[in-house]
DNA sequence: TATTGACTTACAGTTAACTCTAAGGTCTAC
DNA sequence: GTAGACCTTAGAGTTAACTGTAAGTCAATA
């Protein structure tokens, strides 16, 4: 009935700290507790966590997360304005993916004079 | 004969204050000064500034490229450790790639979630 | 010649996002 | 009944990467 803090740090891979962290800051909901005070997170935390991860590694500012997830306590009449915070980083994200591609390219063309002047050098030293 | 520190500023994006907490932290090469011991930036140096942005913007952290910059003084004999550098990176980015195309489906099936949810609310209101 | 504007330095301050410490409560096993 | 593992809080400390401030130099212009 309820995962502790370990067992939520180890699936989610956020240390316990920053789960409570967050918490704290309000980018997760406030957590249940157990009758010793203890947190007591349930299934739907962990899905709502990983989403955050997702978020979060996609880029966006806690502070972002925080709105967001402030959003989902105010029930359906907030869908909207939801929806439109996750299509405006959904943007984000492609422009992301298109900008590292385009990095990804320059990275290889330096790759590769690197290997020209590598040949050169060698041919030079026989 | 050279551009200034705001003319390089401009061009690359970067402020005045980074472009010189940069050169004293090594994560720019050492930058010729004119008469008067003003910056006097060059195009090679516009061209590494441009590699440097590449690097941190797809995500490695300054401490890595000042390590990769200053292979770069080393000449010739640092070349392949350059490259061995540049193309772990290069796997890193890809990896990246991969990990945000995974998280804008993820984006996009929490949207269409979302409008689903929004469908049934206005459904049940009729 | 005085002021304006762009530059210089050293160093202090800021921000985001943790990360740790100290002091304490509760439960279980020996 | 105490040791050890787990949890709690408030609040301080850390890290990376800037960002800003103060005091000063220099050259061109009113």
């Amino acid at each position: 009935m309820g995962y502790s803090i370990k067992t939520i740090s180890q699936k989610s891979g956020l240390s316990q700290y920053t789960l409570r962290y967050y918490e704290k800051e309000g980018v997760l909901p406030v957590v249940a507790r157990d009758e010793n005070g203890n947190r007591c997170f349930h299934d739907e935390d962990l899905e709502l966590i990983s989403l955050i991860c997702c978020l979060k590694d996609t880029g966006m500012p806690i502070a972002d997360i925080k709105q967001f997830i402030s959003l989902s306590k105010e029930g359906h009449s907030s869908l909207p304005e939801q929806r439109r915070l996750l299509q405006e980083h959904k943007l984000h994200i492609d422009e992301k993916i298109k900008f590292f591609q385009t990095f990804a390219q320059k990275v290889e063309h330096k790759i590769a004079y690197f290997s020209s002047l590598e040949e050169q050098a060698k041919a030079e030293s026989k």
